[in-house]
DNA sequence: GCTCAAAGCTTGAGTTGCTGAAGCACTCGG
DNA sequence: CCGAGTGCTTCAGCAACTCAAGCTTTGAGC
């Protein structure tokens, strides 16, 4: 396979193993830091998925997993006084998702905690952060299935 | 095309919502094409981690788990015929994970089939994919904690 | 050669993540 | 008001994960 050079081209296997050692360093350093917080990666995905008040069902959608994985989740992090349940007003079947202060502050805390994330990202030039800004941005939707329509 | 001179560096807290973003898509469609072929993402993650032969112990430090974790995910590997567990010539207590050709061809079926991936990669210019390799390329070592050497 | 500390792997107990099926509570169209 | 459909929870069951304990082997010191 190719060689690092500045004329290669990588092929897709290429890209496909960068992104993937990427994504694990990524993951790997973010599940650290939830749990230096008493946090699963589960536990601090879904807490960093309710910064915005979110049905249970909706949640579940976002997390890529079952709707009654996603009731055992939140029951901890109710547990754990990080979010709430509250009745959606106007259909009393649903219920939204909501984050309070302590787990609002933890989220922060844990994004800021995650070292290797930040310093990785501070050696990056000025042009390399805005490429790589505009490549996920161009990449999310096809990845995510969502080609053609809005978040 | 997007680009104007308002050129907008993304902050720290953008990118990690765009690597984030990314990563999760991408994981997603790993997981899903592993699914396809009965193995777990776990399971899929060891097996593409022992394409050369691993003792035991070191599968556990690339997965970022523990040994003992280790020993289940093998065993299921070797109950499916994907992989096997070699006695090391010369420490009798070390075992190696040793992939079969079996194995080795749901692995590259998998990767084949991560449809939304190489979408993804497919509609990248040549600039792009030279960028995003370099990119990675930089960040992985500082991310994986194998920058420096301060530490 | 023996002993003993240490290393590598496995086992067992216990928690969490996750799914599928079943059930309850509620909404909405007829 | 009734029945179908939706949203959430509960339960059974497996996989992933960790820690502590256990077994075998190794290697160093005696």
């Amino acid at each position: 396979m190719g060689s690092t050079s500045t004329t290669t081209v990588p092929t897709n296997a290429d890209l496909m193993e960068a992104l993937a050692a990427v994504g694990a360093a990524y993951f790997q350093d973010f599940a650290a830091a939830a749990a230096r917080h008493g946090l699963s990666s589960s536990q601090a995905k879904a807490l960093g998925s309710v910064q915005e008040p979110v049905p249970m069902r909706a949640l579940a959608g976002r997390l890529g997993c079952d709707a009654s994985n996603v009731t055992g989740i939140v029951d901890r992090l109710e547990t754990l006084g990080l979010a709430n349940r509250e009745a959606a007003a106007g259909d009393r079947r649903v219920k939204i998702v909501v984050i309070t202060d302590e787990g609002r502050e933890i989220l922060n805390r844990i994004r800021g905690e995650m070292a290797r994330t930040h310093q990785a990202f501070e050696a990056m030039t000025d042009e390399q952060r805005i490429a790589l800004h505009s490549i996920c941005g161009q990449v999310l939707p096809v990845l995510a299935g969502r080609a053609g329509g809005a978040q």
